[in-house]
DNA sequence: TTTATTTCGTAACTATGGGTACGATACATG
DNA sequence: CATGTATCGTACCCATAGTTACGAAATAAA
């Protein structure tokens, strides 16, 4: 493309990687247990490159985030959006949740899950950033709902809000499991009597 | 009773209330966010103190755990272990798990379910304490489970192991709604949708 | 009253982690 | 080749938190 010649030394943090990195070791091992630090260490970058691109442990964390929120979210709110009835859906969310990890090269769990439940450790960006994609998971969901419901594939006796909240905390069960060692099958199994629940 | 004179300056240090105060800020904050520092200000105990009643921070957190099981996981225990009908157990179970905690003096959510979010941050007593807890709430659920599916309660076609890990994640999914501040009636309805899935 | 014993609490030590000052470096331009 | 400019990274600062050394204090026994 446009090469941009710019004056000054040419830069040779490598954003992407760092990004890559910290949002894997968040997701694997916990936001609050990775330092800037560690991530130093594992890409090569020194602490001044990263408050350079970053800002703040804030910055960096809630950049992650938003690489998160791409790399896992997306994908879920693109099976609430399909064309698809009811039933289908649920089942498109029960091989999505309980999709192998270890051959996609992925950790274990939930990285906006596991944010969540640490929401008031982290910085105020990232924090703010965890409120706003929980809505917007929470409006998917009911988005979803809605639609099932005016096509009389979803009991309408539910209120949308609580279905929303239900099916959100399906997930956020099934992923937590993830993490706590328990095997795909049982976590499927799970999910669908849970799914079941609502039709 | 008997004062037990023993030698030696007596000790003032009160663990009771040590304790308790620990619980209800790990309750209350998580954890991971309360510093040894904090209940001594809070108490007005002295570091060493706690540390001759406690041995270290992973101590006193095992301790205030064992605290918990006391208080909030025996009563679980104690409506799954009651004879009444499976439908009976669950209503008993949706009113416990939303009971006002404000009244009572109780935080919201679950110290339980924060440290086992946490799990790997914690000392090495502590996650280990946390291991056994774990599976005791599982085995109690099942043992509720297979008493229930005997007396033809509950369908016998749903593996015990995975209604267990069920209930077990709906009660986590409560807990961390009522943190982020659901109300109680919306989080009674999800449960009561949740538990009809299982009969 | 002296000694043995037990607990008390101030004042440290150490490690970690977020954050930055600042001189060195590398490139474009004049 | 000198100057301006943007980035680089070493070495530091500072706050927090877990932990402990150690002398003072308080009580029972000798």
């Amino acid at each position: 493309m446009e090469k941009t010649e710019k004056r000054g030394r040419p830069k040779t943090l490598d954003r992407g990687r760092i990004l890559q990195t910290a949002v894997m070791q968040y997701w694997d091992l916990s936001p609050t247990d990775v330092s800037i630090g560690d991530i130093c260490k594992l890409t090569g970058a020194s602490k001044p490159g990263i408050y350079r691109e970053f800002g703040s442990d804030d910055g960096l964390k809630r950049a992650a985030l938003e690489s998160y929120r791409s790399l896992a979210l997306l994908p879920l709110f693109d099976i609430l959006k399909r064309d698809q009835n009811f039933a289908a859906a649920k089942a498109a969310l029960v091989s999505f949740t309980t999709q192998d990890r270890e051959t996609v090269g992925l950790p274990l769990g939930c990285l906006f899950v596991a944010m969540r439940a640490q929401r008031d450790s982290l910085g105020s960006a990232t924090g703010e950033r965890v409120d706003q994609l929980r809505q917007e998971v929470l409006d998917a969901y009911m988005v979803w709902i809605e639609t099932a419901k005016s096509k009389g594939e979803c009991d309408v006796k539910i209120p949308t809000d609580a279905a929303a909240l239900y099916f959100d905390a399906q997930n956020g069960g099934a992923m937590r499991m993830q993490k706590e060692g328990v095997d795909h099958a049982t976590i499927a199994t799970v999910l669908r009597y849970a799914f079941e629940a609502i039709e």
